[in-house]
RNA sequence: CGGAGCGUAGCGCAGCCUGGUAGCGCACUACACUGGGGGUGUAGGGGUCGCAGGUUCAAAUCCUGCCGUUCCGACCA
């Protein structure tokens, strides 16, 4: 959506707030993204919220390519079922629980298994309505005893679950694939490298539990690596109908593992070899057969007629610590350098001198010309000064700007800045005009 | 939950030790000059000093309790 900044609401600071140690809680702050509401709780203002929104967007539209399908789920949820589980108990203080006005137990769901499996134990009765992977993006709570870093260790967070329903461990595999193939291209899409790690599979064990986990030095977990995995092709142009072992396998061929699960002295490959990082984890996938369908009593109808609990298997993806993920992995001294898939506008039109008529015309041709070709356009009208107008759409990332003040339009020559690259060059105002009237993904015109 | 900080204007901070008219920078308002990397000047507005007790003639300052928040650790998507 393109926006004029006069009619924004983008409050950026100049200073750094005090409480943000690591870099994108402090660009989030600064660029006006975000405001903490209490610990590890925050407001999401427009141009966070616009983020937020493209994130979201990626997610799902990558869930329907692989077949799930969205419902939502409500975030307050009644006790009952948590105690069917077994897990009210279990759950301990991050949980955060409230009585309504009739004194009922009710809890702010920190993830959503019962629920789910309360949906398909009331309407799946058959194998034959199976396979089936419902998810939902929906706020969730947890009540850590310590947020921090932001977005990325809140206690509220907005969240991706997908939950599969199988009958049998082997068809479960068969839905795990289809949403690990689903991931590699979700962070594609975000110009993420997220390396699949093997972890922890609880009291299920075998081998179908994987984190995604993006590279960067203030992650919080420390990652062990093949070094091979720095120039792997992440990008997975794959067919969810066809088999997906031999794809599994060769992105899980590699050595790649969290801390928790490295054995320095049990280690397979040469230390010549491996690779030590930081990481953030932005998925994890595990299957955990049918812990919940069987104590909750979710089961179906084999094709011998006898009852068989639903295998079932959960995808996250840390939405909104995402938007936080990203900035981490890219961004500089000046500010965040978002991707363009996800930035809150593709291009900006910096309007050096409003009031200048040149300026203000062209100015207006190109933002008219933005809008009519769909592209995400931020038109700076505003009468800050050129260092301040620069500087900031540099501290918000956005990845192409387009410079034009009354000095270079005498001699008829806008200014075109690459974000990512930090190349700036000159051109004509009306090559200005062909680059930003071009279909589809803006790329740096061939200059003369 | 263990350990350590910090709470003074929207933001960042000084003042507290040694009690006596609440300050600075940024931001904000008005005007002027400016305008190619967070510009300059002039004139303004804005704070029950986190809350509650206590000591004192007098508390931002000293004492006690509480609350909030941040960092390190343990824990976690």
């Amino acid at each position: 959506m393109h926006m004029k900044l006069s009619n924004y609401f983008l409050p950026v600071l100049k200073e750094n707030p005090k409480d943000a140690q690591i870099a994108s809680h402090r660009l989030m702050l600064r660029a006006g993204m975000i405001q903490q509401s209490s610990a590890g709780i925050y407001s999401w203002l427009p141009l966070g919220l616009k983020v937020l929104s493209k994130i979201e967007q990626i997610v799902r539209e990558e869930q329907d390519k692989a077949g799930a399908l969205e419902i939502k789920m409500p975030t307050i949820q009644p006790a009952e079922i948590w105690q069917e589980s077994g897990r009210y108990d279990d759950y301990g203080l991050e949980m955060l629980r409230v009585k309504d006005r009739h004194d009922r137990d009710m809890l702010y769901g920190p993830t959503n298994e019962e629920q789910v499996t309360d949906i398909c134990r009331t309407h799946i009765r058959s194998y034959r309505s199976l396979p089936l992977n419902l998810y939902h993006i929906q706020w969730k709570f947890r009540d850590e005893v310590r947020p921090r870093f932001g977005v990325m260790r809140g206690r509220e967070f907005l969240m991706k679950d997908a939950y599969s329903f199988d009958n049998s461990a082997e068809a479960a595999r068969v839905a795990y694939n289809k949403m690990f193939v689903c991931y590699l291209k979700t962070f594609a899409r975000m110009e993420l490298t997220a390396i699949p790690m093997e972890a922890d599979t609880g009291p299920i064990g075998g081998d179908m539990s994987h984190e995604f986990i993006i590279l960067a030095d203030t992650g919080e977990s420390g990652v062990y690596f093949h070094k091979d995995w720095m120039n792997k092709n992440l990008v997975a142009d794959i067919d969810y109908d066809a088999d997906l072992e031999p794809v599994i396998k060769k992105f899980t061929e590699l050595y790649a593992r969290t801390d928790e699960k490295h054995e320095p002295d049990n280690c397979p490959i040469d230390v010549s070899e491996l690779i030590q990082k930081r990481g953030i984890e932005v998925g994890h996938i595990f299957y955990f057969g049918t812990k919940y369908s069987h104590a909750m009593g979710a089961s179906v109808s084999g094709a011998d007629g006898k009852p068989v609990d639903l295998h079932m298997g959960s995808y996250g993806i840390g939405v909104s610590r995402l938007v936080g993920g990203i900035i981490e992995a890219s961004h500089d001294e000046k500010g965040i350098i978002w991707p363009e898939s996800v930035a809150p506008f593709t291009v900006a039109i910096v309007n050096l001198k409003p009031g200048h008529g040149t300026a203000d015309a062209l100015s207006k041709k190109l933002y008219d010309a933005a809008i009519m070709n769909g592209h995400d356009c931020l038109y700076d009208d505003s009468s800050e000064s050129a260092g301040a107008k620069l500087a900031t759409m540099d501290l918000i990332g956005i990845p192409w700007q387009l410079v034009l003040g009354p000095r270079g339009l005498e001699k008829n020559i806008v200014e075109l800045k690459h974000r990512k690259s930090g190349k700036t060059i000159e051109i004509t105002a009306e090559l200005a005009y062909s680059f930003i009237s071009s279909k589809g993904s803006l790329t740096l015109p061939e200059t003369a």
